[in-house]
DNA sequence: ACAGAAATAGACAGGTCTGTATATTTCAGC
DNA sequence: GCTGAAATATACAGACCTGTCTATTTCTGT
């Protein structure tokens, strides 16, 4: 049974694994099933027994992402903790990092907003939800530099400043504005805890 | 000869105008030719004769686009100064109005980078400068309040927060992101002009 | 009135898309 | 070895896509 299952989600891991590469470098309207199938190494009727449609696929593949993400985010944000940067500044050497990895394209989870064009679409609703999980994360660092109350006021801004630098780190294809986001940050931090000055 | 321009005009401009709003409304991928002729009430052969392929339509959308927006917004802005506000704050109240617009679904610029998905097409390029083009009309705005030397270093951090509202008010369905832009925006221009205290 | 430019209608090519149907093969657990 | 689930190959439907072609009509400037 545990082999039955193993094998299973092979082939299924295999059409997500595929899916959100293709998908994060061409779009999700760009790539096709059959493009998804032959690169993955699947028959189509797997595919349609494992999803029952491909907004169903989006959505998975949206989920891994996350998973994904949140992974690599955390293992390049301990790399600069462990080098002794306190949290919000490793949050922002860890977008750097981010932006420039060679076929970074921005996030997902805008993009995938941005293409299904439909706030009612699961994916885009699903996009919505990881945004504010991804703040959460954010307001971690915050709160750790200006206390948990300031950082109330204080994390939606900054994540203006992420948000930003994101979507800019892909127009101006340079990792650049994660460093113009850094300072602002700080900028505002610094206001805010002044009593220590 | 000037009515025969005109005439030419009315085609051309019919489908400028009618693939602008449905490409942005529904996305440049998701809009065929088809959709767009026959919204147009325009024949197949028009289209083709005015433009090489649906990509040239893409690119000139772009730039009537930026036109449009660019006579939105400074009516927008406008508006906020004759009340007495200064280009700063204005430049955020116009960015709240805009997100307030029904139909609003972001900026078309990064829309069509995300959609286009490929750098070098001509339509990411023209969003591009069409970036930039729209962070030095910000600009004006900082220098107003912290001088052109101080605006140098700030308007990149304040455009990351003009950039992150847009995309956070898509996210969000909510103009609420262009207030927390425009007090953090403030807030770094205070901060700038607090060397004089 | 006439020439030439512009726009039209409509069929068409050749490809892609999502999703379904069918029949066959693989393979683990009993 | 047998059973049943999973995966496979393949063909197909029906819609859509971009772009081309032809033949006709409309309209303008001379």
């Amino acid at each position: 049974m545990s082999k039955t299952q193993t094998k299973k989600s092979d082939a299924r891991q295999r059409i997500v694994e595929t899916s959100e590469r293709l998908f994060y470098a061409e779009g999700v309207r760009a790539v096709g099933i059959d493009r998804i199938i032959a690169e993955a190494g699947v028959a189509k009727m797997t595919l349609y027994n494992h999803f029952a449609s491909k907004d169903d696929l989006i959505v998975a593949v949206l989920q891994y992402r996350e998973e994904k993400f949140d992974g690599l985010f955390e293992k390049l944000m301990g790399r600069h903790i462990k080098a002794g940067v306190d949290r919000l500044e490793a949050f922002f050497a860890a977008l750097k990092d981010w932006f420039a990895i060679p076929d970074f394209r921005g996030c997902m989870f805008i993009n995938a907003c941005v293409e299904l064009a439909d706030a009612g679409h699961e994916g885009s609703q699903f996009s919505a939800q990881h945004k504010e999980r991804f703040h959460a994360m954010l307001n971690e660092g915050v709160a750790e530099s200006v206390g948990s109350k300031a950082a109330e006021s204080l994390t939606p801004a900054i994540a203006l400043l992420v948000e930003g630098a994101i979507v800019t780190a892909v127009m101006e294809q340079s990792p650049n504005a994660a460093d113009v986001a850094r300072d602002a940050a700080l900028a505002l931090v610094s206001k805010n805890s002044k009593k220590r000055k």
